[in-house]
RNA sequence: GUCCCCAUCGUCUAGAGGCCCAGGACACUGCCCUUUCACGGCGGCGACAGGGGUUCGAAUCCCCUUGGGGACGCCA
């Protein structure tokens, strides 16, 4: 089945840092090009001068790259695209799609309120919509600046099938004439988003619910310049525990914090893969396996909520999968740097499969290489119950930290297995009852430390 | 206020009129396995927001209510 080429593309604006929603958005643009060998573009919405920032551009493509979505070419700057956006608002002038307005911010924020206090939707009046060459003329003359809106008919609908909602309908009387350009000069969302994602020839885009409603307003727009518009496709909202759309409150919702925490891109994608979307896949999936079995129809229309705890449970998948390399490079400077290099991979194949965080580690470097563990409670008790015997024969074959050795000799001093024989063996090593295997734990445990510990309970 | 979107286990979801007294995954939990914990295997707990219709039959279609969210900005 032959498909056209599919373009999609991301267009976050540079204000802040890159939100777990946002980075779902771009996910799922990236595996709609990359299921089909299409294009993924970026684009930087950054036509607020003041809220923008090149730092924050920096910071936004940096956490891209770490998730490891690629995109296609050069990211556009819509700060650099002034006249072309000038170039599209002069034909819509010249063809009366569109007219200055002269308002002052002051007179419409007065209508808004009058209009809401009288119950009546927020919308501009189209008062300079009503006037004439004369009276424009005299506005500029007077030095009075004005943005440029656009002139929404005043009847008929617009129309459209969206890719996660079907087929929409909106009355084009419910919309009023909203602005292109601003007083300043600079384009504003609805116009410069429209025309961007035409001129490059997106084919399919997904973006937040949030613009379901204001898809009407760019497709007018498109129409009336006789550009193409992608076909839209808009998700539901990421919510955090609250049910509420994800704030801070609800701790950490930017990529950089959860990187900061030591989670892994691989476990952040398959989490918001499954976030709004549905896949019988349940398990750990690169990149090209989530691709591959993307599907928008698949999309979901009610919002998901984002839980920590489940992203942890991909957190652990991926953790146990990072080879020796990764796993140093995870751990970075937590572990001790003057560690041989062979003791330092018996301890992370020995504790790897027990952490989920970096910092898990550290508790287990003390434990390892640190000073012989006080027990605590619940270790103190195992201990309490255990003969003298247990350890002096423990001890005795303990000279080479091989737990193989001390498992035998105690058993065959003592008569006992399992937990009897376990428990108080972990907890005069390790000082706890729980935590990783003990073999290769004691594997990467200096010379005598095996020894010396159990010694201690002789 | 007007317009719009949404509503299935704790969470993510399957479900497009009979295959569903609702299936899966994670979480929780029981048992088994085991040179402890973990891993793994096998079970358990657990949901169609409420009310009306339509239909022989509704989680699925329609209406209302409730609840949540969004848009209506010279923010994006």
């Amino acid at each position: 089945m032959p498909q056209s080429p599919v373009v999609t593309r991301f267009a976050p604006s540079p204000t802040g840092e890159l939100h777990l929603g946002n980075a779902r958005t771009a996910l799922f643009n990236a595996l709609l090009a990359r299921r089909t060998g299409g294009t993924f573009l970026l684009r930087i919405e950054d036509t607020d001068a003041a809220r923008s920032s090149p730092a924050h551009t920096q910071l936004l493509l940096d956490d891209l790259r770490w998730l490891g979505l690629q995109w296609s070419g050069e990211p556009l700057h819509q700060s650099q695209r002034t006249a072309i956006y000038d170039e599209h608002l002069a034909r819509l002038q010249g063809s009366g799609m569109a007219y200055p307005c002269f308002c002052s911010a002051r007179e419409l924020e007065l209508a808004r309120t009058a209009q809401q206090a009288a119950g009546r939707p927020p919308r501009y009046s189209g008062k300079c919509r009503a006037l004439s060459d004369g009276e424009r003329a005299a506005m500029v003359a007077k030095g009075v600046p004005a943005s440029i809106r656009f002139a929404v008919p005043r009847e008929g609908a617009v129309g459209f099938v969206d890719l996660v909602h079907g087929p929409r309908n909106f009355a084009n009387a419910d919309i009023g004439d909203f602005v292109l350009r601003r007083a300043d000069g600079s384009a504003a969302f609805f116009f410069s988003n429209a025309v961007d994602d035409a001129l490059s020839g997106v084919t399919q885009l997904l973006r937040g619910d949030d613009h379901l409603s204001n898809t009407p307003r760019q497709l007018l727009i498109l129409r009336a310049l006789d550009l193409r518009a992608p076909q839209y496709g808009h998700l539901a909202l990421l919510t955090g525990p609250s049910g509420a759309p994800l704030s801070k409150r609800d701790g950490a919702v930017s990529l950089r914090a959860m990187r900061d925490e030591g989670m892994l891109p691989s476990a952040l994608l398959n989490h918001l893969f499954r976030l709004g979307h549905s896949t019988p896949r349940h398990e750990l999936l690169s990149l090209d396996e989530m691709a591959a079995a993307f599907e928008t129809v698949h999309l979901q229309r009610s919002p998901a909520q984002f839980e920590h705890s489940q992203l942890l449970v991909w957190q652990k998948e991926t953790v146990h999968r990072l080879n020796f390399e990764e796993a140093v490079d995870w751990l970075g400077t937590r572990l001790p740097a003057e560690l041989p290099g062979e003791q330092r991979q018996a301890f992370i194949a020995a504790v790897l499969p027990n952490v989920v965080r970096p910092d898990d580690v550290l508790p287990w470097i003390e434990v390892v290489f640190g000073s012989d563990p006080q027990p605590d409670g619940e270790a103190a008790a195992a201990l309490e119950g255990a003969d003298r015997p247990l350890f002096a024969a423990a001890a005795g074959a303990a000279a080479r930290n091989d737990f193989g050795a001390i498992v035998s000799a105690a058993k065959v001093a003592t008569g006992l297995k399992g937990p009897a024989l376990f428990k108080p063996l972990r907890a005069a090593l390790t000082g706890r009852l729980a935590g990783p295997e003990l073999g290769p734990l004691l594997r990467a445990m200096p010379p005598g430390t095996a020894q010396r510990r159990l010694g201690r309970f002789a």
